[in-house]
DNA sequence: AACCCAGATGTGAACGCTCACACTACCGAT
DNA sequence: ATCGGTAGTGTGAGCGTTCACATCTGGGTT
């Protein structure tokens, strides 16, 4: 049993000898075609079970020139919002029938990019689903999509490029007119970097309630996504006594800025109001529980690579083929009215 | 240029006609083997660049056996170290020239295991990286690894499967002495649930650490890894006014615990000292800022691939295959001596 | 009885690459 | 002058599938 080297893995022929029919009548049973007798479809289904043969999945891609894998580049997957993306890319891609190769960004540039992609192409993958919600990444996608199908998830809204993206105007719309509307005279934000689509998008939505609101727009803060750059914000805007209501574009800011607000004996919500952006799953935990937009990111993976999907299978995808998903308002414990109504 | 259907992609053949060469030549040159003028390469790579040629793997493939990629099968990739270990697994494999495809585990038994495993095969992997950190795993695992080459990256134990993984006992034992060392009579203990292989290591470390001590025992409370279990268990330790120390066995459980004492009145560390476990990137933002143990996910992602790759290639790994990385204590602001010290 | 047609099956040729080997030129050693 | 060796190149087979087609059955029709 043990030689020195293993015995060749069963291959179709030895399926077709053992049944006691062709190869091709393997073959159409395999693939599920009619016009097999039962009898005969039983006989080859235990001739397969009987020698553990599995079809060559190499051999099938090479004549059918479909190799039924998709290929995923993401920017560092190890953050909430790519993990559980490429989680909902993984499952929708399973029920599609589809393997998915993955291939990550070690650094966010056009080079990076484009051979990320054409990494996966190497490999032969039939579409590829783009995590890279940089603005960089924009002008690259449009080039890497001239040699694959390809469809952006939370990307950069391009004309050529289809793509599925949550509306980050929308969900800081509602976030600050839901400060607005308890009362607060304005709302400050903490941003995220200008680079990143999000970030714009975010901060588009605050300024463009205010403004409906005729509330006067202040300066906004510029952080990093980080916690840390949060409490940076956080020190700064604590010596403001006429801060009340502050809009952060994430929650890890957020958790930032509640640490130097209460460091510096504000109170939140009582004191001052915080809403973040993301919902991560710690947020009901902070101290106060986080009011927050929440983002469905395994619904925007999914909705990402059914768009593919469709798109692979000829059929024409809407107007732009872009999809645009709403978020939703998670009202907790860190806003209230101002003292001072 | 846009008719109906594409122009087939070029094959090496044409390259081949191109360059005026033979196909073997031009795949010679592919394959960076010797013996090839350098003039005539020169003329090989200007021709592959002229029709940008991408060799077909799939093809390749069939003849040579070798698909070049591996896979990787992983509980919930959406939490914090699953995702970090799928991170550096994946740019391990890049280094190594392997692709990685991927195959998440919706639930966790022992056939949608197997089921994963299986899906990876018939897609040619040459090996498989198994993230799966519940007891129930190990044995699946092992019946998983008849079929392929397989490691496990912070799974259980077993003989014949090789695996990478993070000491929990020993994490667990410096936690603990830590608090030990600063003056506590005991550590309490919230550990996770005891179907995952990592809360049971940190109870042994944890009740190893408080024996050697010669301190009492407490009943630990277990938690399920959430942040509610966490808050849960808090509330319960905070009306014992003999609790001075809580190890949490991981982070999150730790949110919820702190914010429960602080609910309570029960300042950290003033009152209570805590541990963690994990060090996630929000724990140097808790209120107070969390003490804890620091896993490195990215390098036990890193290193499982590192082992598998060498199976591969032949060489035998170590007396048994197991590789066993020490995490650290990182000391933060949650722990300090107890008042009547 | 001759026919046809559809269902069930088999045959051989691709698919695009690498492997094993054959071949050619040219060198220095005999 | 002959030989052996080696660098450079070409030839044909074969990897394990699917596809297009050919073939063989066995009922209905006429």
């Amino acid at each position: 049993m043990d030689r020195n080297s293993a015995p060749p893995p069963p291959v179709m022929a030895d399926v077709a000898r053992l049944a006691g029919v062709s190869h091709q009548t393997v073959s159409r049973v395999l693939n599920d075609q009619p016009n097999v007798r039962t009898e005969t479809r039983a006989r080859v289904l235990a001739a397969i079970r009987e020698l553990d043969y599995r079809p060559n999945s190499a051999a099938r891609t090479l004549v059918t020139r479909r190799s039924q894998t998709l290929g995923v580049v993401s920017f560092d997957t190890t953050l909430y919002g790519p993990a559980s993306m490429l989680y909902g890319i993984e499952q929708a891609a399973r029920d599609a029938d589809y393997f998915v190769s993955i291939s990550s960004l070690r650094a966010m540039d056009r080079a990076t990019l484009l051979d990320a992609v054409s990494r996966l192409r190497d490999q032969a993958v039939e579409g590829v689903v783009v995590i890279a919600p940089q603005t960089q990444a924009a002008g690259a996608l449009e080039q890497a999509a001239a040699g694959v199908p390809l469809v952006g998830a939370g990307c950069g809204v391009t004309e050529r490029v289809p793509m599925v993206a949550i509306d980050q105007r929308a969900g800081a719309l509602i976030a600050t007119r839901h400060l607005l509307d308890l009362g607060h005279r304005t709302v400050h934000h903490v941003a995220g970097p200008m680079n990143w689509l999000d970030a714009v998008g975010r901060m588009q939505g605050w300024r463009e309630a205010l403004e409906q609101a005729a509330a006067p727009v202040p300066l906004p803060i510029l952080g990093d996504w980080s916690a840390s750059s949060g409490y940076a914000a956080g020190r700064s805007l604590a010596v403001d006594p006429t801060v009340t209501a502050v809009f952060c574009a994430n929650d890890h800011m957020a958790l930032g800025l509640l640490r130097a607000l209460h460091e510096a004996g504000r109170r939140v919500p009582q004191d001052v109001s915080v809403v973040g952006f993301d919902d991560i799953p710690e947020t009901s935990y902070f101290m106060p529980p986080l009011t927050t937009v929440r983002q469905d990111f395994g619904e925007l993976g999914r909705r990402s690579l059914q768009l593919l999907v469709d798109r692979l299978a000829g059929s024409r995808p809407g107007p732009a083929g872009h999809v645009i998903i709403p978020p939703d308002l998670v009202v907790r414990g860190s806003a209230r009215p101002p003292h001072i109504a």
